[in-house]
DNA sequence: CTGACTGCAAAATGTTTGCAGATTC
DNA sequence: GAATCTGCAAACATTTTGCAGTCAG
């Protein structure tokens, strides 16, 4: 049952790619298919060249420059969102399926801690909706003191 | 009377940082104190790099190294801030005297606005209240399209 | 069959570092 | 005087790119 469900989102996702590939005159390639598929059950943040690594441990031939231009493709489309935890190096993680959220980074631990707040997200857009600005996406990196770290 | 006014508060800046610096038994050098005077009433956004390159052309001798090791201390120190802007690179804003905002991006003209809601604020404080964080820096990015884009 | 894709290796970019001599406190 | 700085150039890490051959629609 879980299984099936899974498998159904899967498609769905692969569905939702695909044809914002073709809007763009792209093509669902096997490589691409394959960045969704590893991406799609984790929740977790992951730089390009860990993501690469993992191909390569599982024996998936798949090069580095494609694992980066498959996910600049699922950035834009919507499914992949790419947050800036520290300034090393860029992470992304997987959003569709999933309920947004923000992050707080703690200074001491390194743990990212997320949380969503729904009176947050919607001052938000009323700032937004009175200076004419449209969003598309957000987020909101609070960088402080874990409970367990002060 | 605003000159002297500016060179007041430039002198309370340079206090300020003087003190962060003999708390981590670091020096007020010569580099130091010129990089926090050359952007002591900035308000824009500048890489390192482009720092670096405004001594150049001033004919003020200070190596990228440099630049980049003032930055840091000066982030710590909380005069500064880096913002992530874009993915290519850090950008740095100078923080002191001046209201703490957040940033909108125009996906189209790349224009940045500045704005500042309290409202927003305070209840960031609470989510992080709620969650036992100590917020120490915070900052919200929200991508889209600006007024004269859409 | 055409245009888009991949792998590769090289290049580009932004940032950091080790070291020898200079400077601050 | 001791510890911390600076400049330099080299090292680094991440990301991008040009090109020749491959593949999707």
């Amino acid at each position: 049952m879980v299984r099936r469900d899974l498998k159904a989102r899967a498609a769905e996702e692969a569905d939702l790619f695909r044809s914002y590939l073709s809007s763009q005159n792209l093509k669902m390639t096997r490589e691409r298919r394959t960045v969704l598929e590893e991406i799609f059950d984790t929740t977790d943040h992951f730089g390009a060249d860990e993501l690469h690594l993992r191909f390569v441990s599982k024996k998936i031939s798949m090069s580095r420059a494609t694992v980066y231009r498959a996910l600049d493709h699922l950035v834009k489309s919507g499914l992949v969102r790419r947050v800036y935890l520290d300034k090393k190096k860029a992470f992304y993680e997987h959003v569709y399926g999933r309920v947004h959220h923000e992050h707080m980074i703690c200074l001491s631990c390194s743990k990212v801690i997320e949380f969503a707040d729904d009176p947050l997200e919607r001052r938000q857009d009323k700032v937004c909706r009175d200076l004419g600005f449209k969003p598309l996406r957000h987020s909101l990196r609070i960088v402080g003191l874990c409970r367990d770290c002060q």
